[in-house]
DNA sequence: TACAATGGTTGTATGACTATAACTAGCAGC
DNA sequence: GCTGCTAGTTATAGTCATACAACCATTGTA
């Protein structure tokens, strides 16, 4: 367990161990939006504009009957709205409400708020860590 | 959505997108170790010597019925084992076996091995980073 | 000794997600 | 047109996990 080893490996470890297990927040969201996390993710998707389907598939990793059904409920509850695609009339746009940005805003505030330990910390150090984080994170999506 | 925020903030969204979304490793240890991943964790908490259900209860935030399903499935994969425990015969104390640490060490490998854009960080930003990580989780623990 | 509390087991019900199969509607190529 | 492919829907079954209730054995205490 912990064994000694290089530091990069470490401080994926100590990653890990920050966002999954000390300051993990699904749990708070899906009580707070009084829905699953699966949900949440899948109107936090939306707000940056329409998917398809399919496309909202390929982003929650979940296949196309399931969507489906996710789809059929953030409907029902109002957050989301099914319209044709004109490009395709296979296809429907599913595209997010006001009332879904309220729930997807209320999620995200409480997803990143920054646990006591990173929001007590300044100069240098904070730079450097936002600087190196932002820069695995455009080389980790390509 | 990603509205510019402190820098804090967007650490931690940082984080969270890192560890959550772009290098998530949970299906891979499940499927390398043919159990589930509350299963697998249960095994990680146990390399560090034996416990007793509650107390593995309390790590796995789980109740009472389903860690007794979880250490039935453990044992019976030879996993571990529950021994008497001489300080409250009520309780059981459950002991990881050889076989048992093979797996942990397994699903631990491929955990923690880092995403390829931190493998390849090196010098005064890997240095920074890890040692403020390892800040962050001692403050964090308390 | 009697009683309450704890550790664990068993069983049941439910929710969330995964995985298929079968189907309809529309698109694209010959 | 015909054929094959894609997008979405519906239904079914299975796994994983959560949440209870009921129960037994043991412990600690009045």
């Amino acid at each position: 367990m912990s064994a000694e080893s290089d530091p990069a490996t470490n401080a994926w470890r100590s990653m890990r161990k920050l966002v999954l297990e000390l300051h993990d927040r699904r749990g708070a969201v899906s009580e707070a939006t009084g829905m699953s996390y699966l949900r949440v993710k899948a109107l936090s998707r939306l707000t940056s504009g329409p998917l398809t389907q399919r496309q909202l598939s390929d982003r929650l990793m979940t296949d196309a009957p399931y969507t489906s059904v996710i789809v059929d409920d953030l409907q029902q509850r109002g957050l989301v709205r099914r319209e044709a695609n004109p490009a395709d009339r296979r296809s429907k746009l599913v595209r997010i409400t006001a009332a879904g940005r309220a729930v997807a805003r209320k999620a995200e505030s409480i997803q990143s708020a920054p646990p006591a330990a990173l929001a007590a910390l300044t100069g240098a150090d904070l730079t450097a860590l936002e600087h190196t984080l932002r820069m695995l994170l455009e080389e980790s999506e390509e």
